[in-house]
DNA sequence: GGTTAGCAATCAACAGACACGAGTGCTAAC
DNA sequence: GTTAGCACTCGTGTCTGTTGATTGCTAACC
């Protein structure tokens, strides 16, 4: 069947008034809209013909019409218009003094929220490739060194290492220079059995304190390149503002999900291949808990392999091109900002 | 009224069986426990007096009773008795590796959430008295440095900072030197402007590295100190296992206080003068969106003023016995490990 | 005087009956 | 191809009657 002009300008009309009210639409409201001068009966025979093509559903007879996934990924692919937003709000945290990336994060979780009224979330970076950049013993007491330890991103984590034998700050220099000449630039893959015991034997009577600074960036890097990333989540409670999301037992499962930092990050990262801004209706996305949401998700980049996904979360009458538009000009302003002259701290 | 044995046997029996059920008691249940043998008739005159006293309530005529606040009061205040634990799933985070605070946090609020059944809540410690142990500066890279700030509790953060001219490795090393000899010990109370400007003068020509060092120390330890602390929370969601906390918007208007740091801290540590651990039933805690919420907090301590709160959130039909003496048992093991001997690190 | 059996009264919960309104599908006329 | 009109469907809200649990009261009992 065609999909000729007027089934489409009514198909529009039925979603933006869903996605409005998120009541099913009948044909005297659709006929009432002015610039379609037709009868509330000539909407209904179209109404069954966009039926018929599986766009719109009545949930029950005597109902009103109701968008599909389809309707709706029809709706998203060509129908809704790109507006254009006011990027006043969205750039004031890139224009504070830079913090460290946790924040920055989090305050755009925060303002997507509260512009969305929807939930958002943010993964924390991934690094690709951890390169180590620094390492850097000190005395923390008598019996506690702290090794500091930079990775590529200047992602700094520290540890702390009990040692029985004194070292004296000369040895600790030599230590310090040690572990940095031979591990600089290193990434975990690079690093060898043959280069461990090496790294080692020069250490000599210090072999066990280098065993443990070993020991000590295995696991903080190791952990931060396997484990699933901290996710900074804003607005999870907007969820009970649709009722669709918040009757029965439906807010409790998308809830749970929420909570669960591995499934958010799978849910964000299914086939995200090429870049820009991907839009998963109900039944897409994967989570049997989620057939009523709409998860609209982008890929952030900060620069220096720091990357990670921005995710929006609501009810499928999402207001798509609010939600779209707000993410797309939020990646403008940020790969200007970011990408354009180097950044000036991290 | 007089609340002799009988009467207090009874109103034992109508709670316990409240919190087990969740629903209204009739008189007929209570007669049929054995050990009380008397009618459901005399049951009747029984709970009228109790009714009187403010201890019990109908919800409607022909229903059962209900404990008021004020019975649960008498309930957890005399007629509760401990239970003693099984310690072995409470220490066994205790006994591993001695990992990062923040860590030892999670891990208690998630064992404490999986053994209950409720809400767990701890919040991170306040440092009352952040005296400074370790500055240390390092090379980044050409043209930045990172400082790493270490407090008492073996609390570390870093800042990095940008740097215009090129300090030798020698330079670097006295103004660690100087840093630490000049601030070691110190807290932020101490840090006079007379002590930060003949500090900035024995710098010389690093007066500005030393200014910023200043202000990173400033920025994070201020910050630790006067923001709310960090909180880790753990089964959220278990508060829709109870249907008094799940119905109608209940659940929303909890949970919404529950992402608050700010006022889970309110929460817990209202009139938190003296140590033990505090119950908070229904209107007793300062929370509208808690009026069917009860609330267990006990004060942790690791030593070295690493102390903080926790707490349990449930029902008001919570297991009192079983929360305190899980809460006890755990405090009493923490005590046990941290205050007998040295820990050995954090 | 305390205890108990018996009984009427109360009320939530549930199910069936009914009217109402929104909305559709179909048909005949334009 | 479009429209008006009408019968039909179905969710929603209201009312009514029934059922079952539980109470309070009273009179009899120990």
């Amino acid at each position: 069947m065609e999909l000729d002009n007027r089934k489409i300008q009514i198909l529009k009309a039925i979603i933006e008034t869903y996605l409005e009210t998120g009541e099913p639409v009948g044909s005297r409201t659709i006929s009432k809209i002015n610039g379609l001068n037709v009868s509330s009966a000539t909407i209904r025979n179209e109404m069954v013909d966009l039926e018929e093509m599986g766009l719109i559903v009545q949930p029950h007879t005597s109902a009103g019409r109701v968008p599909t996934d389809k309707g709706y990924r029809l709706y998203v692919d060509r129908l809704m218009e790109e507006r254009t937003r006011d990027i006043s709000k969205l750039t004031r945290f890139f224009s504070r003094r830079m913090d460290r990336v946790e924040n920055v994060l989090k305050s755009m979780a925060n303002m997507l929220s509260a512009d969305t009224n929807y939930t958002a979330m943010v993964t924390g970076p991934r690094y690709m490739r951890n390169e180590l950049k620094l390492i850097q013993l000190a005395y923390l007491d008598a019996s506690h060194l702290i090794a500091v330890i930079v990775v590529e991103g200047n992602v700094a984590r520290n540890k702390i290492i009990p040692v029985k034998e004194r070292l004296t700050n000369e040895d600790l220099l030599k230590l310090n220079i040690l572990l940095n000449s031979a591990l600089q630039g290193k990434s975990l893959d690079d690093l060898t059995l043959k280069h461990i015991a090496r790294l080692k034997e020069e250490a000599g009577p210090y072999r066990d304190v280098v065993g443990e600074v070993l020991n000590a960036i295995s696991e903080v890097v190791y952990k931060e390149q396997n484990e699933p990333p901290e996710v900074y989540t804003s607005g999870k409670m907007n969820i009970f503002r649709y009722p669709e999301l918040a009757e029965g037992t439906m807010a409790e499962r998308i809830l749970t999900v929420l909570e669960d930092k591995g499934r958010i990050t799978d849910l964000f990262e299914r086939d995200s291949g090429s870049g820009g801004i991907r839009v998963y209706i109900g039944g897409e996305t994967p989570m049997p808990a989620m057939q009523n949401c709409a998860v609209v998700t982008t890929e952030y980049d900060f620069g220096k392999g720091l990357r990670g996904r921005i995710g929006i979360i609501g009810p499928k009458r999402m207001d798509y091109e609010h939600v779209v538009s707000t993410l797309k000009t939020l990646m403008e302003e940020m790969d200007r900002i970011y990408h354009a002259d180097n950044r000036e701290e991290m």
